[in-house]
RNA sequence: GCGCCAGUGGCGGAAUUGGUAGACGCGCUAGAUUUAGGUUCUAGUGUCUUUGGCGUGGGGGUUCAAGUCCCUCCUGGCGCACCA
């Protein structure tokens, strides 16, 4: 072996054989237990940042490791295509996205190589191939055909310099981001996908998902909102445009009795039909309607509102309730008007003392301190102020109200979900075409499946920022596949959430001619461990979640959750901010990988915190990972001399010393420790501490001549085992250093407990919860004993003194605590 | 605004089930090696008014015992449905 630690040479070497033996090619094998580890495809941007690798460095140590333990193995890798900056650069650069889709792609698999990152590429996907699409879109007419897909209208931001849709992010400070021009709202007819018909099932399933961080079910438990309540219906005084009731969603309907006003949305059918007649509200609907379809921005406006000088009858009291206009009413959630309660509601409140309407107190806590002068009470209580239901509780209340209002047939028990249905239509180009055909006689008309894919033209030029098949007649023209008059084919595209929904069951069978998944999708699905970033967890983790659901009642799969384990890892940030481009804050991996190698950038990314917490990015951390390496290089360099001029002899466990035992000990405390950090815990950066401990003790083991054989055995299993346990975060230095010393490059090692037997044990003594003293005693030593031993230490008797013992607590092999005063 | 998460030495972090706070690394200090810088090696390194106190963002609580559990406040991060 070399003396020197050249990364180039021994990672270039590893790299080519890895790729000429095809080495992590893998294939069913009903035998073997399977581990599909799932790393979230990457955007091709063209280049790899620092998130990218340390994602996918967390998922390669996983299938390493799970490959090490004799597993079937699958890791794939794949390119998610579609999507906006491929139309920015489009415009920008002129350059056809395919292309520079393709040239990004080529990039980045040379990074991702670069990294010796173990993935079967025989089985890469892109998102952008007709090969993959047409599925998704063969899927899509499924969908309509079984009524799940359905077209309504839905707002967009609407440039209306650019003439075009732009998504949030190009909503600047509510302008274009290309031209300044002030966004409006449009309302377009769109498709959609009935994610509320599976609502219940998506929560109730949450509850299978033990090995998901809490953190993530608890998030999309409470994006689905599941609320109970009562629809509650309130009669308007004179009729508007036919209607003669508003309804109201409320998930209090025991502070029934103090409703101070009923708030309308601004796009609500009766707000909207008032301001025919009525300027005013006209005026405050224009000004005041949300620019912007983000909900972020509509719940940080200041709450606004208008009388519109109608009122309604309380349903079981008969008083007038005003009616007013109120822009933090959502038309997308309940029934687009409320019922508000300003003495328990906050918001309401606090919109009450703005236009001086009653606050009314129904709700009494005896055991809270509160002022209805300063803020809501929003706990719930006793009623008071409500006629019949005064005393009663929330829960008696709440059956008692509801049945008086089921009398009068103004209300009933409802279930609401905050979900809604997922909005799939998009007006780019860059995205699958939706399969469907719009003919003037038969309506919307799902391409049939002899017919599919629908390939979207990728030589195409962008003249201005529109999508280019939306003027192109080669593409739009065709006839109606059911009656065969002329029809123009839809040229919206699919948000780009669907073909990440379901790339994970095509990875199990990318080539698959004879429909989306083969059988082969039961063997590998679920996904055993998934890995991405955090800002995931919900909108992409619950839509391939529904999908996978989809998929099932298509009798496609046989599961009912798509990822079996999750792990979601945080940002990559440097001087407290995210790396981005537009901070300048980025550190280009390729220069670090030339600069010390892959496995340096490996080790370090793994060093320093745990996977789910953010990661400071530190160039002395790198430095301080390669300088690592070098040094246990030398220490390897130097015991391989010595075992040219020794014999490597066994173990023999019953004739060492203390020192030979002493390292014995850390070399299977490091085993033991690594190994379940890796599997169990996630925790790369303790296995990592534990392997730099016992790297540690080889280098303060000394080689002594009167027992030189047992010393070198020792210290061979000691060195032998730090590399096996490095082997999935530098593998290409662990094989390189292993073959070496003629140890084969695909074992772990087997922990020993009989190597950590003590003689003695330690106690910690504390006097009222305060270390005061450490005792050594035999192993299994009795109570009486141990208390006794503990009361004689000096400095124990010293903090006992003037005081009596009232207690003493033994915690098992820890530590006794004295309790005096 | 709403939902979720985090906060521990000079810095990144460790403490796995309520049981000895600061593992491991970075940095720093001193010494050795070196023509010098760097490298490498050895020792030390929470803090203070040091026979002993104090210390896990602030305040309060539960407990024999709290970084860990509860309440509350502050600060930072992620998400909010068309960035992916």
């Amino acid at each position: 072996m070399k003396e020197q630690y050249h990364a180039q040479t021994i990672e270039s070497e590893l790299q080519a054989y890895w790729q000429s033996s095809q080495a992590f090619r893998c294939e069913h094998k009903e035998a073997q237990e399977k581990y599909y580890c799932l790393a979230m495809f990457p955007y091709p941007s063209g280049q790899l940042h620092m998130g990218h690798v340390r994602n996918y460095t967390i998922g390669d140590v996983l299938a390493r490791y799970h490959r090490l333990q004799g597993k079937n193995v699958l890791q794939p890798m794949g390119w998610d295509a579609f999507g906006l900056p491929a139309e920015n650069a489009a415009i920008k650069n002129n350059v056809a996205p395919a292309k520079w889709t393709r040239l990004n792609i080529e990039n980045m698999k040379a990074q991702l190589q670069r990294l010796g990152f173990s993935y079967d590429w025989s089985r890469e996907i892109a998102t952008c191939e007709p090969d993959y699409y047409r599925w998704e879109q063969w899927f899509f007419t499924r969908l309509m055909e079984k009524g799940m897909a359905y077209k309504k209208t839905s707002a967009v931001n609407w440039c209306p310099n650019d003439m075009t849709v732009l998504a949030n992010e190009q909503v600047v400070d509510g302008g274009c981001w290309r031209c300044d021009t002030p966004v409006e709202r449009k309302e377009i007819p769109q498709w959609f996908i009935r994610i509320t018909d599976y609502a219940d099932e998506l929560l109730s399933d949450l509850d299978k998902l033990d090995d998901w961080p809490e953190q993530v079910v608890t998030m999309q438990r409470n994006w689905i909102g599941k609320s109970e309540g009562a629809e509650i219906s309130f009669q308007l005084k004179q009729a508007v445009a036919g209607h003669e009731n508003i309804s109201v969603f409320t998930t209090r309907p025991d502070t029934l009795f103090g409703v101070s006003y009923l708030g309308l949305a601004l796009e609500h059918p009766i707000a909207l039909e008032l301001a025919e007649n009525n300027p005013e509200l006209a005026d405050f609907i224009k000004k005041y309607s949300n620019k912007t379809t983000a909900e972020a921005d509509i719940a940080t406006m200041e709450k606004l509102g208008m009388a519109t000088g109608i009122s309604v009858i309380h349903p079981l009291t008969g008083g007038d309730i005003p009616v007013w206009l109120a822009n933090f009413v959502l038309m997308g959630y309940g029934s687009g008007a409320v019922m508000s309660v300003p003495a328990h509601d906050q918001r309401d409140w606090e919109f009450a003392q703005k236009y001086n309407l009653p606050i009314k107190q129904v709700i009494d806590c005896k055991d809270i301190d509160y002022d209805l002068k300063k803020a809501a009470l929003t706990n719930k209580g006793t009623l008071v102020n409500s006629d019949a239901f005064d005393g009663m509780d929330f829960t008696q209340s709440l059956e008692g109200i509801v049945k008086a209002l089921e009398e009068k047939k103004a209300g009933r028990k409802q279930v609401n979900f905050r979900l809604r249905d997922w909005g799939v239509s998009r007006q780019r180009y860059w995205g699958a075409p939706i399969p469907v055909i719009n003919c003037s006689d038969c309506g919307a008309v799902p391409v049939p499946e002899k017919d599919l894919p629908v390939v979207l033209p990728v030589d195409v030029e962008f003249s201005g920022v529109a999508s280019p098949i939306k003027s192109m007649d080669s593409f739009i023209k065709t006839s109606c596949p059911c009656c065969g008059k002329d029809a123009e084919r839809e040229t919206d595209t699919f948000d780009t959430f669907m073909e990440s929904s379901w790339y994970y069951a095509r990875f199990a069978c990318p080539d698959f001619d004879k429909g989306m998944l083969s059988t082969e999708a039961d063997y590998w699905t679920p996904v055993d461990h998934y890995i991405g970033g955090i800002e995931h967890a919900i909108l992409h983790l619950l839509y391939a979640r529904f999908f996978h659901k989809l998929m099932r009642d298509e009798g496609l799969i046989h599961s009912d959750e798509p990822f079996q384990k999750l792990l979601t890892q945080g940002m990559v940030l440097k001087d407290g901010a995210k790396m981005s481009k537009s901070k300048g804050n980025t550190i280009d991996p390729q220069e670090l990988i030339d600069r010390y190698g892959a496995d340096t950038v490996r080790l370090f990314i793994m060093s320093d915190v745990p996977p789910e917490q953010s990661l400071e990015w530190s160039d002395a951390g790198v430095e301080g990972a390669n300088r690592f390496l070098k040094k246990f290089w030398q220490t390897v360099f130097s015991f391989h001399q010595s075992l040219q001029s020794n014999n490597l002899v066994a173990i023999e466990t019953e004739n060492l010393n203390d020192r030979q035992k002493s390292l014995r000990k850390q070399t299977h405390a490091s085993i033991k420790k690594a190994s379940d950090d890796i599997e169990r815990r996630h925790t790369f950066n303790t296995a990592i501490s534990s392997i730099r401990e016992l790297v540690n003790a080889i280098n303060r083991f000394n080689i002594e001549e009167s027992t030189k054989e047992q010393d070198i055995a020792v210290l061979n299993e000691a060195v032998v085992s730090a590399l096996q346990l490095m082997q999935p975060i530098t593998p290409h230095y662990s094989s390189h250093l292993l073959s070496a010393l003629n140890v084969s490059a695909n074992s772990w090692p087997v922990y020993d407990d009989s190597t950590q037997t003590e003689s003695s044990q330690e106690f910690a003594v504390q006097v009222n919860g305060k270390v005061r003293a450490k005792i050594q005693t035999a192993i299994g030593v009795d109570k009486e004993t141990l208390e006794k031993l503990a009361l004689e230490q000096d400095n124990v008797q010293k903090y006992l003194e003037g005081l009596s013992v009232r207690k003493v607590i033994i915690v098992p092999n820890k530590l006794v605590n004295i309790v005096a005063n």
